[in-house]
DNA sequence: TATTGTTATACTCTATAACTATA
DNA sequence: TATAGTTATAGAGTATAACAATA
């Protein structure tokens, strides 16, 4: 596409048919996450569980990168605790607080998920720079503008 | 960021760190597209289902759509069609097939929750040409790639 | 009193298996 | 016999409300 003879003017896509596109491009992603998941047993809940817990975070803390309700937080950690992927520690300065955090069987399962994650790496690995470069600051304005409440 | 006077050389990004972007802003479009859903009552499973029904599908091309069991899909379109929003209607040619397609009430309700994805579309209305083009290549190459079987 | 985590409950989405009506 | 849709069942994620332990 970077160098036909004689392309067609690209045609510009409105801001309407951008958002019909990330939004299969996103579905799609997920789906593959999920897959790539299911694949080592793990539910896309779980698997981007162990990914956030690449430091301890309290059950608080998980809910709210979740965006869930903290009741829902203390099921899903017995369920990888159950599975000895997980493990809660108590904090020592103030008793009400448990913290979450892989075990090492947790991070080796996640390692295997990541790196199973091809099909996307695959498209942005064969990017060149300007590309990059452009989508990066993309993702990161569209990250930014999502993150404030709607 | 376009005519910025002595920018930065701008680091490129690796694929990895695109990764984890991807994933940030895909994250972030689903939880805008959950919430806007929820704030119109509807699940984001049901959101997606009647965006799908722009044109009446059968139960079984919904599920290949949604890339869920059939089985699933009797329950989403009996709760949509308890509300209205959705009917079933019978191919005249072979009475095993139902069709499901969106009601007047149906329109209207994916059509508020459309008006409201504006985070979304903040951010890809203030796009100039050259970056709406070469987004949506990229995007369609995201989706292509990863609707392959990894 | 306020906060942290948990339990109880109910609903939605999901997969598997077995069933029916139709082809 | 094959296909389309459904039912039954079970597991996972979600929200709400009420609760115990701790601050």
């Amino acid at each position: 596409m970077a160098h036909s003879e004689r392309p067609e003017p690209a045609a510009v896509p409105t801001a309407g048919q951008l958002i019909d596109l990330f939004a299969l491009a996103t579905t799609a992603y997920f789906q593959d996450f999920a897959a790539v998941a299911g694949q080592h047993g793990l539910t896309s809940t779980q698997a981007k569980v162990l990914i956030l817990l690449r430091e301890p975070l309290s059950m608080r803390g998980l809910a709210e990168q979740l965006i869930c309700d903290a009741s829902n937080v203390t099921g899903i950690i017995d369920r990888l605790e159950s599975r000895g992927l997980v493990r809660r520690e108590v904090d020592p300065t103030d008793r009400r607080i448990k913290y979450a955090q892989r075990t090492e069987a947790g991070d080796e399962a996640i390692r295997r998920v990541r790196a199973d994650m091809q099909a996307t790496q695959r498209v942005l690995a064969d990017l060149g720079d300007d590309d990059r470069i452009a989508l990066a600051g993309l993702l990161r304005r569209l990250q930014g503008t999502l993150d404030q409440p709607s």
